[in-house]
DNA sequence: GCTAAATGTTGAT
DNA sequence: TCAACCTTTAGCT
């Protein structure tokens, strides 16, 4: 289940595995079938990763371009990999390691033109060096809708989802409906200082853990999966840091949840 | 076994 | 604003 963390891990693994080989592939289910034949055995150069979208190259200016959508994801391992059973896109492998993607909202075959294109509606990917936090304050501040929208916005900036929204502003202190343009440049910074850290924790982690030990049920060890998040999907539930209820209401077409204490102006 | 929901996006109404 | 799409899983019966 993936937000931008997801897919640079994705990347960085998938890179370490495979670049470089040429890769036999193939796709069970059918549907990139052709394109995977038309692929097989040409080598591999390397996976980028922007925001919530992955761009495989390959030798020849080919590119295959994922997106995991809601519940796309992928699986790896050593050789022998398993049987293909059930709806398998996408299996790419050589003689030390396989993986296999599911259920992916797009998994096609392009040119540069398609990535340009796609890379054209993409804000800044905080998880990319080269991202500008300037860039994000420009294109955040101008906008009239609620900050909780404009968070979740990909041309805004790419790579946050609904887990990252609700647990970011939580720690900030605003609720998602403020208007995007009543931040100051000084809640704004903070905000982006916080959004970057949780990426890069949900890199290292391979899963999204907001919270710190001292937020915690418990004192040490790892965060239990209902200790992992201070507002995401814990609706009715006491505030971690107030003891309020947690609210949630549909924002951007997704359930946002926070505290209406905490992170007031609502 | 069935249903609804899920860390997402697009395109039609 | 809403439905469609792709698949798995949790929570029911």
């Amino acid at each position: 289940m993936p937000e931008g963390h997801t897919i640079h891990r994705l990347a960085r693994r998938h890179n370490s595995l495979f670049a470089g080989h040429e890769l036999r592939q193939s796709s069970p289910q059918g549907r990139f079938a052709a394109s995977a034949a038309h692929l097989s055995g040409v080598r591999f150069d390397r996976v980028d990763a922007y925001g919530k979208h992955l761009f495989y190259r390959f030798a020849g200016g080919r590119v295959v371009h994922v997106h995991l959508g809601l519940y796309g994801s992928f699986v790896d391992g050593p050789q022998p990999a398993p049987e293909p059973r059930g709806a398998l896109r996408w299996r790419i492998e050589h003689d030390d390691a396989y993986a296999d993607l599911r259920g992916p909202t797009a998994c096609e075959l392009v040119d540069d033109d398609a990535v340009d294109r796609v890379l054209a509606r993409l804000g800044p990917d905080p998880l990319r060096r080269e991202a500008s936090p300037d860039e994000v304050w420009r294109r955040l501040s101008r906008r009239s809708i609620p900050v909780g929208a404009a968070l979740m916005d990909q041309a805004v900036l790419a790579g946050v989802g609904n887990v990252y929204r609700a647990e970011a502003l939580h720690v900030n202190g605003i609720s998602p409906l403020r208007p995007a343009a009543s931040l100051s440049r000084a809640e704004f910074d903070a905000l982006w200082s916080t959004v970057v850290t949780m990426l890069k924790a949900g890199v290292r982690a391979g899963r999204i853990v907001t919270t710190v030990p001292s937020d915690r049920s418990r004192r040490s060890g790892p965060a239990r999966v209902e200790d992992a998040h201070y507002v995401y999907r814990r609706t009715d539930l006491p505030c971690r840091r107030c003891g309020a209820a947690i609210v949630s209401s549909t924002i951007a077409a997704r359930t946002a949840y926070w505290c209406p204490v905490c992170q007031p102006g609502g």
